[in-house]
DNA sequence: ACAGAAACGACATCCATTTTCATTAGGGGA
DNA sequence: TCCCCTAATGAAAATGGATGTCGTTTCTGT
């Protein structure tokens, strides 16, 4: 009893769309929004709901599977899966997209301090970098 | 010709309006949005129309006089007056809404790098912190 | 196989922000 | 000061990402 099968890792079933999704989302090698998943997934064929998607993502995002941004330039929430267990930042291409993880080991240390310096608990923090990657400038 | 008078700054008309929703706006402790701006407004029988506070709002943010953040609560986009005129990085109550601003020098500093560590160019960020304030937290 | 619950998906709805467009009113120049 | 051009305004409609609804489908443990 309470026991946690391989089977069911977080009380998520495992349907042909959540496998799917995760599949194509670990393919995408950038970030994505759930509008774009959905049209890759439809490209190749696989038909699965809007919303859908829109679900999966929010409990991937739930479980810390994936990183998420905001995209400034379209308002949508992009999407990365995770490569490590740890929570990532990246540096963002404005014009094509590309995204590249960056060592931030100097900033999470930073924060981890912010409780003490700023007076406030349990501080959190969002940190997003954007740039031109190479191939984009000029 | 092409001389730029005090009168014009930067080709923006000074309207009633325009002054009211600056006014409130610097009047505001916290970060606020263009809603409870226009609300504020409403408030105290200064009639603005909402697109113009959202018209407003967008040309400060352009002219760089106000620091912009993103509810994660609301999703509402939320404005404050800078008080220097470097932009500035804030601790936010998930609660309360307090904003207290934050020496971010450190992460300045290694920020200025990204370019050489990254190989992307021009690279900006975003940070933005929340946590509890004294007041709310337990 | 069965039953209860979780997941689906087409569609409706929400809601912040933008756009439209007719009207108003700044402000530089005469 | 008066004119004119044009930016600014605002009511209303449109946009668009995201979430809610609800009847149907599909898991999964027993
Ligand atoms: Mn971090
Ligand atoms: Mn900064
Ligand atoms: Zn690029
Ligand atoms: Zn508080």
């Amino acid at each position: 009893m309470s026991e946690t099968r391989g089977t069911t890792p977080l009380g998520a079933r495992r349907t042909r769309q959540r496998l799917d999704i995760l599949q194509h989302l670990s393919a995408a090698p950038d970030f994505i929004s759930a509008q774009g998943l959905h049209a890759r997934l439809a490209q190749t064929g696989t038909l699965v709901g809007l919303s859908t998607v829109y679900r999966a993502l929010r409990d991937l995002e739930r479980a810390e599977q994936v990183d998420v941004i905001r995209s400034e330039a379209s308002g949508e929430r992009l999407y990365r899966r995770r490569s490590t267990s740890e929570h990532q930042h990246y540096v963002i291409c404005r014009r094509c997209g590309r995204s590249e993880a960056v060592d931030t080991d100097i900033v999470e240390r930073w924060a981890a301090h912010l409780d003490q310096l700023t007076g406030f608990s349990n501080v959190t923090h969002t940190l997003e970098l954007s740039g031109e990657c190479m191939d984009c400038h000029l």
